[in-house]
DNA sequence: ATGGGGGCCTGCCGGC
DNA sequence: TGCCGGCAGGCCCCCA
């Protein structure tokens, strides 16, 4: 269920144990998730070493010194855990393997980090390095929403004689890569603009608002996520899921944070899937 | 090209 | 206690 703040927050949460690191052994359970694995994954990884974690929208990409990276989507309920290492003064014990463990690193120096998901709708796929332009997963994503290329201009131009709603039109990676449902909905109560509202039919003001709002709203989510990361000594070791107190979303009933109003959240249905706003601030 | 809906999986929660 | 419907933070694919 990670958007781009929890994935960036699991990216550096393993950054510690996988950079620089070989993957002593990688251990595949399953021939797949959402798609087949790649051909002989475990062996393409097993050996090499982690040069660098980065992070494309959702996706943590792993550059091996074999000149392939591995990227990693953890899709709705993908979960990431490190043991067998220690933070400060704790030690990460290895916990017995769960129902859904199924693929599993064993670093150089005994981290193990595990892939865990239980709907897999997550994948893991390899491509040559920097094939970024032309790998199937990525080729085709938009802009990354903290980056310079998405900008007012960009998003004006984009959502221009849009028919769709606003909120569709956020959550369509092609126009901006890394909000998912719980973000957007976020960001449009902080815009005052309503989720069914068309696309183009926005003005161009409107519109050009919604470029920092976005930025405000992960960035602050990624802070939050950091000082998670501070305090998981005490946790299980899981990774990028934190306590987070949202405006609207999953709030259907409660009365809305805006101050002097009245108004309670409200749930609509979009193509399938859940919108919270205010009534009375998003039009 | 664009917009809408179905489907993929499992787990959980509330109601009966 | 058990069963059932509804719901879940993603995204590809197909259809009109």
């Amino acid at each position: 269920m990670p958007e781009l703040p929890e994935v960036e927050t699991v990216r550096r949460g393993l950054a510690p144990v996988m950079e620089g690191v070989v993957i002593a052994q990688a251990q595949v359970n399953r021939p797949d998730l959402r798609w087949p694995f790649p051909e002989s994954m475990a062996e393409r990884l097993t050996g090499k070493r982690v040069l660098r974690l980065r992070r494309r929208s959702k996706y943590i990409l792993a550059d091996l010194d074999s000149d392939e990276t591995l990227l990693i989507h953890l899709g709705m309920s993908g979960r990431m855990t490190i043991s067998g290492h220690t933070v400060g003064e704790f030690h990460h014990p290895h916990p017995v393997p769960a129902k859904h463990d199924h693929v599993v690193f064993e670093m150089d120096g005994g981290a193990r980090i595990t892939f865990n998901d239980a709907r897999r709708f997550g994948a893991m796929d390899l491509m040559p390095t920097g094939g970024e332009a032309d790998f199937w997963l990525i080729r085709d994503l938009g802009p990354e929403p903290l980056g310079n290329q998405f900008d007012e201009a960009y998003l004006v131009d984009r959502l221009k004689g849009r028919n769709t709603p606003i909120k569709s039109a956020l959550l369509d990676q092609r126009i901006v890569s890394g909000l998912g449902n719980i973000y957007v909905c976020e960001v449009l109560y902080r815009a005052g603009i309503h989720p069914a509202r068309k696309a183009g039919q926005i003005s161009a003001k409107r519109v050009a608002s919604l470029v920092s709002l976005v930025r405000d709203v992960l960035s602050e989510a990624i802070e939050a996520g950091g000082s998670s990361l501070k305090d998981y000594r005490q946790a299980d070791g899981e990774l990028g899921y934190f306590q987070h107190q949202f405006s609207v979303y999953d709030q259907e009933g409660k009365p809305c944070p805006t101050p002097l109003c009245e108004k309670k959240i409200t749930r609509i249905v979009q193509s399938g899937r859940s919108s919270f706003f205010c009534p009375q601030c998003q039009r």
